[in-house]
DNA sequence: ATGATATGATGAG
DNA sequence: TCATCCTATCATC
């Protein structure tokens, strides 16, 4: 379910509900029973997000690495945890919250020294102050690879996703099978800025929207339409449905097994 | 009951 | 490029 944006918000709330407190840690599904125990009963000091990875450090200086793949999901309560459900990989809870793991990557318990050389193999994050743009031009100029597979390649651009890529791709009339040698200086600050300002939207909402106001489905007098991920997109799962802006049929295709979706007129090759 | 699907990533060949 | 991993949900039988 997530991109980087979802991470983000993931680190901000382990804070908010367990930071700077002891907290109880366990693996009611019992595959991290052992990572669990390491903890409980720790003062998680911190919560940190870079691209889709999720680190909570701990007062011993463990960090438990998260990472959620495809449709792992942490979810949080208030008030004393109920009996889980489903098959909950990580349950943390103090008297006030809870939060449940399930269906994760990655769970492990990692050192700091663990923790930098994860990040240190990603791309810049456009959520983070600390990005440098400038590496993920390097490898994105002069690369014969797609622009589609560049966007999605974490070691390139750390957060970004299926959604992301689709969308800031439709925004400046990219053709994504377009070759990364291929795109211009220009032509990249732009992508980088927008993604800059769509991530950070999309930390505050919680969702993706790209859709400018004068596109909207209402704007534009067409029926309204949210896609299952919640937000208003151009083209995102919108397969053989109108372009919003020029009505020609979305297209899309299996590239390298992700589903790609593009609007064949606003976005020539 | 069964199968398809999903905003991801890895390791083998 | 393919198989594999992890889970919930929804469609179809």
């Amino acid at each position: 379910m997530p991109e980087g944006h979802i991470i983000h918000r993931l680190a901000a709330a382990s804070s908010t509900a367990f930071g700077g407190r002891a907290v109880s840690a366990s693996s009611p599904q019992g595959r991290f029973a052992d990572g669990a125990a390491l903890v409980d009963g720790q003062v998680l000091t911190g919560a940190e997000a870079t691209g889709k990875h999720l680190f909570l450090g701990f007062e011993g200086g463990a960090w438990v690495h998260i990472h959620l793949g495809l449709y792992g999901g942490l979810t949080f309560g208030e008030g004393a945890a109920p009996e889980p459900v489903g098959l909950v990989r990580l349950r943390l809870a103090n008297d006030d919250s809870y939060a449940d793991l399930r269906g994760p990557n990655t769970c492990a318990l990692i050192t700091g020294a663990e923790k930098a050389a994860v990040a240190a193999r990603l791309g810049p994050d456009p959520l983070r102050t600390d990005a440098d743009p400038d590496a993920a031009w390097r490898r994105i100029s002069g690369s014969r690879t797609t622009v589609a597979a560049l966007l999605m390649d974490q070691k390139v651009l750390a957060g970004v996703g299926n959604v992301y890529r689709a969308e800031v791709l439709f925004r400046h009339g990219i053709n994504p099978h377009r070759a990364g040698r291929d795109l211009t200086r220009a032509e990249w600050d732009a992508i980088w800025a927008d993604l800059v300002a769509l991530m950070h939207e999309g930390v505050g909402a919680g969702r993706i929207d790209t859709v400018r106001p004068e596109h909207t489905p209402e704007a534009m007098g067409r029926p309204p339409r949210v896609d299952d991920h919640g937000g208003e997109v151009y083209v995102y799962r919108r397969a053989a449905m109108p372009c919003l802006i020029c009505g020609t049929d979305v297209r899309t295709e299996e590239h390298a097994s992700r589903n790609l979706f593009w609007c064949p007129r606003c976005q020539q090759a």
